[in-house]
DNA sequence: ATGAAAGCGCTAACAC
DNA sequence: GTGTTAGCGCTTTCAT
């Protein structure tokens, strides 16, 4: 233990070899005698060397087999979401299998705070993976552009120039509230996902409803009128967790010109719905029909099932990652977009009489 | 756009300086003439070199700036866990603030499956955060160690030469079952974390209660008796997860001779078993008392809350985050023990006469 | 305040 | 099958 950590350059000159060599042991990339290369292997056990340092590997190759993901929100946050969570596991698998790790960027916190993480100005990495990535204002997205790092955008608006990988949510949240309209209900409320980064909540005026900044909102709230429908309301929740959901089911549902039917652009925001229905002493479906969209197993909802648009997370965490793949390979990938599927739970029933 | 990627070596030379001065002038580490500081900096733009590569700077240093972070579960399970993401999160913000990013590292997942992630093997990273490390098999601690990784260990087993960070959960625990004591029950039962990698789930047998691997299982567990209790079942569950808990209160709660309090593990255990004791039409805390563990906000619990240890998770994340500071900076950490506090909620009360 | 030079540890041409 | 050589892009003494 008593000098430097030992190199290959060490390794080969114990083994009595050359670099070259030595290297050739390790990576197994190229010919080289069994022999030798056992030699080789011995000698490293002998010298405690543990195998090629990454960083002179990474230099070399000008690779760093890390893949930047920059997640959409303060990380509590966004994992709080398990959207996010299910993806990142799609993502953090297929990469692993592609031997990728993934680097966590947090994404732009609150408005006060610095835009962009230092992190994406400087850290290694060969591509960047941007979560969330809707918003207009994307300083991540012109700073890693800056580097030249290639980039996919998740759930974000297509544009020119960028890779991206979304979900056919519109006619998803379409299915949904033709659903809801083919049990009956002509009084239907949404419940939506934010508009932007001001985390405002609370039914929405009328002149709010064309100034959504975050892709995905646009995108849900056009595929529920799409349907024909003139929602009763629009409440808009500043994330999409339980108790906002929760929040706008006891504003949305108490009174009595209230509606029979709550449309949500997410799970967490439905089964914060149906919560604050139980809560009213509403009963859900018979007096309040409530669908949601992600398709989350949600077992404390029990003995209800949500119905809900189901997503592919994983799929869409493995597309991701095969886009990744795809831009290291000097590729443009396509822009993928993933089916949805309508799950119908015990949460949604005939409008009431 | 036609040539290659621009080098600092081109900065310099196109600024008409050395590629040393040029360094200078983005590192900012030295003495330089802010005309000429400025003067690379134009010649930068000019050229499209958006910073050093670091790459480079990560050869010539030493170091990565990375930290990986080996989470203790596949990364899906491990991330519907809240204590794993608020703690994570605590962890990610403090080395930000360090200059230090965190690679997500995969812990074992199945038993079946290669025991170590590739990326423990080779992946570059200053330092290692090895979550829930207390299994008696490391050979992730293993290999770190060989490669000469420092690492932190949390929840873990002190051990000699292991720089390890926890909370006093055993301490919490048992004041947790003497609140339940001091409040009359005396018939109560425990909801256990896993016991080891094999997922069993059910009423242990008192044979199986010597052989607890998981080193956070086996504190939590003595600090219920150290309490003098003798519990009347101890339910081991395979995750930390709603629906086992679920099922371990539709299996405790059963029949007459069921115990009057449920002491858990985690939370979200403890919701499970509230959950199933709604559902077997027992109130809480009337006729059954709750108690959790790890403090977390369950909104969709309401409108009962939680009776539970708090333990103070962004902290943890901090103080990991500082023993990683002190070991990259040649120091060694000390072990710290971070408290905990318990908060009565809703959900336990006094024993039904 | 600036420049020259060395070298971090490795891999990949290429020659033998 | 093995060795020689040349960098990858940068930071950091050390001179000037």
């Amino acid at each position: 233990m008593s000098r430097q950590r030992p190199t290959l350059a060490d390794v080969a000159s114990a083994a009595k070899v050359s670099v070259s060599t030595a290297s050739l042991a390790f990576s197994g990339a190229g010919p080289i005698a069994a022999a030798t290369r056992q030699r080789v292997l011995d000698a490293a056990v002998e010298l405690g060397y543990s195998g090629p340092n990454p960083l002179g590997r990474q230099l070399r190759r000008g690779r760093s087999g890390i893949v930047g993901v920059v997640v959409g929100d303060a990380l509590k946050r966004s994992f709080r979401d398990p959207v996010s969570v299910q993806f990142l596991d799609g993502l953090v698998g297929t990469l692993g299998s592609l031997g990728l790790g993934v680097l966590l960027v947090p994404g732009p916190s609150d408005p006060s705070q610095p835009a962009v993480d230092p992190l994406v100005e400087s850290a290694a990495m060969d591509v960047a993976v941007v979560m969330w990535g809707g918003t207009s204002d994307h300083p991540v997205q012109d700073v890693l552009q800056r580097r030249g790092i290639p980039t996919v955008v998740v759930e974000g608006r297509r544009e020119e120039g960028v890779v991206t990988v979304g979900i056919d949510d519109r006619n998803g949240m379409a299915e949904a509230t033709r659903h809801l309209l083919a049990l009956g209900h002509e009084r239907i409320a949404v419940v939506t996902l934010p508009f932007d980064a001001s985390r405002r909540e609370g039914i929405v005026p009328p002149e709010r409803l064309s100034q959504i900044d975050w892709e995905i909102t646009r995108r849900r709230l056009a595929g529920v009128t799409d349907t024909g429908l003139r929602p009763t309301a629009v409440y808009e929740t500043p994330a999409s967790l339980v108790e906002h959901g929760h929040a706008a089911g006891l504003e949305l549902l108490r009174g009595d010109d209230r509606p029979t039917a709550v449309v949500c652009h997410s799970d967490l925001l439905a089964s914060g719905v149906v919560l604050a229905a139980r809560e009213l002493g509403l009963r859900v479906p018979q007096d309040v029909s409530v669908a949601g969209f992600d398709g989350l197993d949600l077992p404390w909802l029990a003995p209800d099932v949500l119905t809900s648009v189901a997503q592919p997370l994983a799929d869409k965490g493995a597309a991701v990652a095969h886009a990744v793949e795809d831009l290291l390979a000097g590729e443009t990938p396509v822009h993928r977009e993933l089916p949805v599927t309508l799950r119908v739970g015990t949460t949604t029933g005939p409008a009431p009489a």
